[in-house]
DNA sequence: CACCTATATGAACACGATTGCAGAAATGCC
DNA sequence: GGCATTTCTGCAATCGTGTTCATATAGGTG
C-alpha cells in the first residue's frame, strides 16, 4: 500500500514549487494557464488528490455534515433519509453518518464532534440539554428534525402533528363517526405525544370522548394484534387513528379478520405519513400526508440560514399536513 | 461562533505543556495521575475535543469508511444500509455517505477520496475500472456488494443469486408448474442478470421453456402493472418467479383481480429477499430469503481482513439463500 | 532604455495535534 | 548521601495544505 501523492510530489514532478501546486488547484489564484496544466497532468498522473483533512484543517471549516439517524425501521424513515443526504449531497456537503439508539445520541454525537463539522442534523432520537449545550460551545449549530424541542438552543422542522391529527378526528368525525379510537407508538416519542394531543383536543372540541386509547411501537405488527383485540369485542369503535401507516395497514389486516366487518363502513381507519405502500390497491389508506419533499427542503434551507447567519435567532419550521383521502376514511 | 477549544488552551488553563495535553488523552502515554486529572477537568471546563482532522493528518489514518449507496427505493435496501452502518459504527469507524446515481458514482467517489478513508464500501450501482485503479493508486480498498465484479481488482460480498433462482425454479417445479415466468429488473443490473441466468439454467435443466420474460423496475407498481397484462390471457403462466419481493407482492395484487384465479394453485408466485412484509399475513410470500444479518457481517469481516492484510488475495463471499416457504408457492 | 504595472512564483508561517528525544524530578538501592 | 533507574514533562519536528509577503518576470508606455 504505496503512500497518497502530496503536493509535495506534484511539484517535484512538474518543477515547480509546491505554492504553485496549491495554486493551481484554487481557481481564483494567479497561475499561468501554462502551468496549471503542467500541473494538473502531473497531478493527474500521480493519481494527486487535495487532501481534504490538511485542507479543512488550515481554512477551519469542513465540508462535513453530521447526520444523525435512530434505526430505519421503516419506509418513511427511509424516504427521508434518502432524499435528506441526497439534498446535502448536491449542495456539495458529505454526510458523516451517526447511527444512533436512543441512548446512545449524546455519546456518539460527542464522539463525531471531535470532527469539525459545520452542522449537526438530528433526524430521530432524543438529544439532552448537555449535548445540545456542548455543540453550543463547538460553534456548532445543530438542526433537529422529525421532533421539537422549543426550549433547547437549536433550529427544528416537523411536521405540524397536532394539526395533522385534528385534521384526522375532522375527517373521521365528517364521516359520522362516534367511538373513535387512538392508537399510538412510545409515548415518549415525540411523535407519539404531539399527534396524542392533537388527537384529544379535536376530540374535546366535538365533545366526544376516546373509545380506545393504546400504544404500539410503530410497526405493522403490533398494528395488527392491538387491531385484533380491539375490533373483537362487543364495544369496538367505529373508526381509528392510527399514529403511523404501518400501525393501520396492520389494522386494516386486523379488520379482515372478522368477516363481515366491513371498512370503511362499520369501522374507518386513518393513518399518518402517507408512505407508499398507503397508496397501493390493495390497502387504499386514507392517511395524513407528512410530507418528505417539504420537510428536505425546510432543513436544507433552514441549514443555510443558518451556516449564513449563525446568530439569527432560532427557527421552528412546522410542515403542513395534507390530508390523502382514499378508501379506508 | 467562537472557536473550538485546542489543546493550547487546555495547556494554558492547566498550566502544562501542549504535548502533556496530548499524552494526557493518550491512554497508554506516561503521564502523572494527578496531572491528567487535572488537564482533563481543564478540558471539560473548556469543552475541548480532540480534532480529529490534525490527528488523523498526523497519524496519517483516519476512522472514516466511505459508504457508497445508490437512492434506498425498497425496505431491503434500507435494511442492509442500516445494519451495515449500525455495524461500521460499533468498530468505531465513521460512515462518509457518498448518495449517488449510477451515473455519479464515479465523479463523487473521485470527490470523496479527497479525504483520506480507510475504505470504501459500494452497495449500489457500477463503479468503472478507472475509478477502482484510482482507488487502488490511494492505497484504498474497495469493497463491492450486492455486486461482483470478478474482473476487478476489489473485494465483494453477495448473495450466491444464481443459486437462488434455481432454487425457486425448483420450488415451482416441484408443486408442478410447468408454464414458469420470469419478472425481472432492469437488465444491465447485476441482480436481474445473475437471477435470470439462475433462473435460465434451471429451467433447462428441466427441459421447459420460460412462459414470459418480462421485465420491470423492480417496483410493486411495475409488478402489478405487468402482472395484470401477463395473467389475463388465455395463455398465463402457471407460476412466476419475481426477481424481488416488492414485485412479487404487486403480482399477487394483480392476481387478486382476477376473480375465480387462485393462489396458488392456479398461479403460483415467488418472490427474492424476503423483506419484512413479505411475511406479513394478508400476502404470505413464499420467497428467497437474501439475508441481511449474514450479508452485512461477511462485508463487515472481509473489510477487517484488508485492512489488516492489505496485500491478501482478493476475496468473493457469496452468501447463501434460503428459501421460505409461505403460502404464495 | 527607463519605468511602471500586472502577473507569476517561491519562501515561510500557520492550522492542531503526535511523538522522539533529552532533560528534570522522583524513587529505589546500597 | 551518591548513584542508577524509573517516571514525568517540555522542546521541537512533523503531517499536507493554504496564504501572505516579497521577489521576479513579462509586457506596455513614453
Amino acid at each position: 500500500m504505496q503512500k497518497r501523492a502530496t503536493a509535495e510530489d506534484v511539484a517535484r514532478a512538474a518543477g515547480v514549487s509546491r505554492a504553485t501546486v496549491s495554486r493551481a488547484f484554487t481557481p481564483s489564484a494567479y497561475v499561468a494557464e501554462k502551468t496549471r496544466a503542467k500541473i494538473k497532468e502531473a497531478a493527474d498522473k500521480l493519481g494527486y488528490r487535495r487532501n481534504a483533512l490538511a485542507r479543512a484543517l488550515i481554512k477551519n471549516e469542513s465540508d462535513l455534515v453530521a447526520i444523525v439517524t435512530g434505526q430505519i425501521k421503516n419506509m418513511y424513515d427511509a424516504r427521508v433519509f434518502d432524499a435528506l443526504t441526497s439534498r446535502l449531497q448536491e449542495s456539495q456537503k458529505w454526510g458523516l453518518l451517526v447511527h444512533a439508539n436512543d441512548d446512545e445520541v449524546d455519546r456518539l454525537l460527542n464522539e463525531a464532534m471531535s470532527y469539525p463539522v459545520q452542522a449537526v442534523i438530528v433526524r430521530s432520537g432524543s438529544v439532552d440539554a448537555k449535548t445540545i449545550a456542548q455543540c453550543g460551545r463547538l460553534g456548532v449549530p445543530l438542526i433537529l428534525t422529525g421532533t421539537e424541542y422549543s426550549k433547547f438552543e437549536a433550529d427544528s422542522v416537523c411536521c405540524d402533528n397536532v394539526l395533522g391529527a385534528r385534521m384526522a378526528v375532522e375527517t373521521l368525525v365528517q364521516r359520522g363517526a362516534k367511538r373513535i379510537a387512538y392508537l399510538g407508538g412510545a409515548p415518549n416519542l415525540y411523535s407519539d405525544m404531539s399527534r396524542f394531543k392533537g388527537f384529544s383536543e379535536a376530540m374535546e372540541h366535538y365533545g366526544l370522548k376516546p373509545a380506545f386509547i393504546e400504544r404500539g411501537d410503530f410497526t405493522f405488527e403490533s398494528g395488527l394484534e392491538i387491531g385484533k383485540k380491539m375490533l373483537s369485542g362487543p364495544d369496538r369503535p367505529d373508526a381509528v387513528f392510527c399514529c403511523n401507516d404501518a400501525m393501520a395497514i396492520g389494522m386494516l389486516n386486523a379488520a379482515s379478520k372478522f368477516p363481515g366487518l366491513s371498512v370503511p363502513d362499520d369501522v374507518a381507519v386513518i393513518g399518518f405519513d402517507d408512505i407508499p405502500m398507503a397508496a397501493w390497491p390493495c390497502f387504499g389508506l386514507t392517511t395524513i400526508s407528512n410530507p418528505v419533499e417539504p420537510t428536505v427542503n425546510a432543513i436544507c434551507e433552514v441549514l443555510e440560514h443558518r451556516l449564513e447567519f449563525p446568530e439569527s435567532p432560532r427557527q421552528t419550521v412546522r410542515i403542513k399536513p395534507k390530508l390523502m383521502r382514499r378508501l379506508t376514511a
